[in-house]
DNA sequence: TGAAAAATATAGCCATTGCTATATTTATTG
DNA sequence: CAATAAATATAGCAATGGCTATATTTTTCA
């Protein structure tokens, strides 16, 4: 047997739905990092940007373009990179979840360090009711 | 605070890995997916991958150009689409992947329409040692 | 303060993954 | 078996997200 037996037209569903998280992964990637560097060091320079994600700085330069224009951050010329309410917003939300990931793959037995990498991919595809399950589930284990 | 404090340096291999893993995610999608029409119908037509994965038909044709190359699947002009023997094995591991996933997402707690849903995107960013991880939760928790 | 260094922006390239429109080939059927 | 229908291929466009090379601006410091 193939799979669980889905029509083809859901199926068509879920797959533009990861296209279409994935297309977000992105932005919450960056606006995560922008929270990062402005917590630890007050502001978020392109450089270091860059750096943390691992790009070219015209990379990163970029991107934040796309971050302003979807109104998630602001900067000027030659000057630090800001995130908006919404930005910030984002970000504690992506930091939560991608610490609520971790949590949930250690408990399930996934070695540390391999957690850490894996969550950087699998926190943009878990939704809001995985997210919940994950919080409940790691609630139940606290109390054994 | 912000993370588990965590290098510049093994932050952003982290997200080059996760890049990759992503590159890595179409040609899964789609291979798995000739895999299941093969299974079911005796053969793949384009029109028929395009449908169920959701892309217009020239979509298809280019993913499926990139699986060619890739040495996944084999075709003639407007004949079928076909799997090398990497190819079905890739296809096998994906299936087997996938099934695991929504498993575990059951497990802990996801309602199993969900976790089908989610299980779309976070597949492809499960590794190997995870994955590992994600069978042998599924083995302790079978007895109980 | 003015020259060198560092940071940022910009230009322009490439590959990928979508799309629509249209040409071509294959299959169907009156 | 020829006309039509269906399937596939191809051309060409747009947005993304990489890159290098280079221009511009800001910062540093001798």
């Amino acid at each position: 047997m193939s799979n669980t037996n889905i029509k083809p037209k859901d199926q068509a569903d879920r797959f533009a739905r990861a296209r279409e998280m994935q297309s977000l992964a992105l932005l919450e990637d960056y606006v995560e990092m922008i929270g990062d560097l402005i917590a630890e060091l007050g502001e978020a320079r392109v450089a270091d940007i860059a750096s943390r994600m691992g790009v070219a700085q015209p990379t990163a330069t970029k991107a934040i373009s796309r971050l302003k224009r979807e109104g998630l951050a602001t900067s000027r010329p030659y000057r630090g990179i800001f995130l908006t309410d919404e930005g910030a917003e984002l970000a504690d939300k992506v930091r939560a979840r991608h610490r609520t990931v971790v949590e949930v793959l250690i408990m399930v037995g996934v070695p540390e360090p391999i957690a850490e990498m894996d969550a950087e991919g699998i926190e943009h595809h878990v939704s809001e009711k995985t997210l919940k399950a994950f919080e409940k589930f790691l609630r139940d284990s606290q109390k054994q």
